[in-house]
DNA sequence: CATCGATTTAGACATCTGTCAAGATAGGCG
DNA sequence: CGCCTATCTTGACAGATGTCTAAATCGATG
């Protein structure tokens, strides 16, 4: 829990490097937790994969073994967090990616990626 | 929920590309979720951007609010899911990133995030 | 305008999660 | 051997989460 005031050893010396603030740490994991479900992976997966740019929720659903509501609750969750939104047109619903929101996360995952290898 | 078999409006048609298979997307999104956390994605950049290559438990709880068994608890999750290894030396314990496994989920969040823009 | 099909919202319920306090474990040191 | 410090494990508990059924909404269409 606490380190010696003075590195008597020269193990466990501070790291004195600038910390991740807790306010991005936050909204970032908000992110990433939105994409921490298998259903809602794949449906991120799908929309952002899809040729057309934007995928109809009645396809969606076709993919899952879920309900109509619960693919509806997945959607609302990663709406909710930035990554999708979603477009009501005649009479089915579109979801199409968020760019910048995704890239967000590529940009904080690759450096950590990097500095690791 | 369903799509007409023959698309009589040439809106909703299917989208016959491969789907993430349920297994890679239930695999991935453990390691999401294991990210998805405050504590814990801070925790991850501290371990990853240390520039030793590892991060010193002691360190790691001073820069938390959190009690020693909560960070510990977090460290084990990002064990678990494969992000990390700890390693003890002497009276501290040692975590290093996976890099393979950070490199596999950006490669997931990567393209998706080219496809996007 | 009455109805129908697609989607979302509301409510309910079991399970999972984050957190802490208290106890266990594991090396180093006297 | 027995204490001390650092870390982990256990047990408990409030709160969040994933899922469903039933009901509401919202366009389209007859």
């Amino acid at each position: 829990m606490s380190k010696p005031l003075l590195p008597l050893l020269d193990d466990c010396v501070p790291t004195p490097r600038p910390v991740m603030p807790d306010e991005r740490a936050a909204d970032l994991a908000r992110a990433f937790k939105a994409i921490g479900d298998p259903a809602r992976l794949k449906l991120l997966s799908m929309i952002t994969g899809d040729p057309r740019g934007e995928a109809c929720v009645c396809d969606l659903t076709d993919a899952f073994t879920l309900t109509g509501p619960t693919i509806s609750h997945h959607l609302k969750v990663l709406r909710e967090a930035g990554l999708i939104t979603g477009e009501r047109r005649a009479s089915w619903v579109y979801y199409r990616p968020v760019p910048e929101a995704l890239a967000r996360l590529t940009e904080v995952l690759a450096p950590m990626t990097v500095a690791a290898a």
